[in-house]
DNA sequence: CGTAGGTTTGATTCAAATCAATGTGGGTGG
DNA sequence: CCACCCACATTGATTTGAATCAAACCTACG
């Protein structure tokens, strides 16, 4: 393994009670004795380029990770030494929780763009879990919401391709919202073959996705912005079966 | 909400002690100390019947549970009513984990057979939690453990119908033995549309498939009893891509 | 300016869904 | 005890949605 460059200029850092983030991040709920006691442990504004590796598959599991600003993949490599999405993660959501697990993660996350992210080490998180009854409720919370997500995100694969696309551009939808931001103006950090990668389609069909809801008027999208037009006939799209949907859209 | 029936006769517990699976169950790595504290907080025996549930969708989230004789699933209801089976519980496992994130469980779980499960209180388990590293330990990998196999079975929605099933199979024959059972000797407990509904495929196809890889002599199926034959090669198959498996199946 | 990575669009193929019967075994009531 | 029934399973014919194959086409950047 060639020695891990850190690209981390570890700079004067940002303590949790100043970040934007704290009400939706690991912060969130905990008191003001606590919250200095999580920031005692947390090595703020690790510092990643685009492309760069925040961990990577089978490197032991030390610590996990607050995205703080940028946006990431998590990824596993399949036998085939093809890469699968698992996920994307924005500002102010942790990354990295099934490192409890094993030794190694099985799993990588890399910056779709230049992020910041704070690291949090395992074994004093584990500690202070131990003592604190809030922080325990939100990372247990954090894990079961990580679980349900993902079940969500299973749920989907049994729908066409166009549910699946909605059913995606409204979590980001949602996740937008909860940081504050515009639910209906996204950019995407992410390319198309990563959608694709994480929805169970090909490049192609996401693109003639895009193509498809922007003609019918629901979505306006210009490369990577994108921007929710009818919102209520994509809520409507997404829960209507595929041959409804069908002929709804003619 | 209809007043809940109790099957269950709490006869005289069985304490987690002598039970068979405490090397699989969350009893793994405790302490005699801390399985005494354990047990303490534990209901043992709540027996269900086949259909019954054990928890349903929206149900307040109180306890979860470990199952200890016969077998269940998992569902999640989807926006159209109909049934999504996302997982399959056997003995020594734990369920309903997702009940730590919000008030109400996402899905809900039923036996497929007479089984009998242990109730375990969320509250004193937290608490429990607290004072005992190694059960935090303990607890924290289960979930990311289940994390995990969440996450391959969603790589699995990726792979041709022949490879999800083949992991399916190897799936239980792997979980058979970690109680000590034959890992070439299934019995099914669910039919072949909850299998469906688990790998995302028809009740047809899992039939053909079942037909598929008994011809090809791989596998003896005579209803819900299944033999591995030959373990070698299903497991070439699993790892093999479509194309490269179609041209060894012929 | 040229190239590479990403995107769009079109033609064709294919795996699994769907539609449609038929078969079967275990349990119940007559 | 048998016969009927029902839920489950199998098998075959046909359709279809997305993959694959195959070209362009951007556009950002060295």
């Amino acid at each position: 393994m060639p020695a891990r460059r850190k690209s981390c200029s570890c700079s004067a850092s940002l303590k949790c009670r100043e970040c934007a983030l704290k009400r939706v991040c690991l912060p969130a709920s905990l008191s003001d004795v606590e919250l200095e006691q999580l920031e005692g442990i947390i090595r703020h504004n690790r510092r990643l380029r685009k492309q760069e590796y925040l961990f990577r598959a089978n490197e032991a599991t030390r610590q996990v990770y607050a995205l703080r600003s940028g946006a990431l993949k998590t990824c596993l490599t399949r036998r085939d030494g093809s890469e699968l999405v698992t996920g994307f993660v924005f500002p102010g959501e942790l990354v990295g929780l099934d490192a409890f697990g094993g030794e190694q993660f099985p799993s990588h996350a890399m910056a779709l763009e230049a992020s910041v992210v704070c690291v949090i080490p395992l074994a004093p998180l584990e500690e202070l879990v131990g003592t604190s009854a809030r922080l325990r409720r939100t990372l247990l919370k954090s894990m079961s919401h990580e679980l349900h997500s993902e079940q969500q995100h299973l749920s989907h694969n049994r729908e066409s391709a166009g549910q699946r696309f909605i059913a995606f551009l409204r979590d980001l939808s949602v996740r937008n919202g909860r940081r504050g931001l515009s639910p209906t103006q996204l950019i995407l950090p992410m390319t198309r073959a990563e959608i694709g990668s994480y929805l169970g389609l090909t490049t192609e069909t996401i693109s003639r996705l895009f193509t498809r809801y922007r003609q019918l008027g629901l979505i306006e999208s210009n490369g990577r912005e994108v921007r929710l037009l009818d919102v209520a006939s994509l809520l409507q799209l997404e829960r209507l079966d595929s041959h409804e949907a069908a002929c709804l859209v003619g």
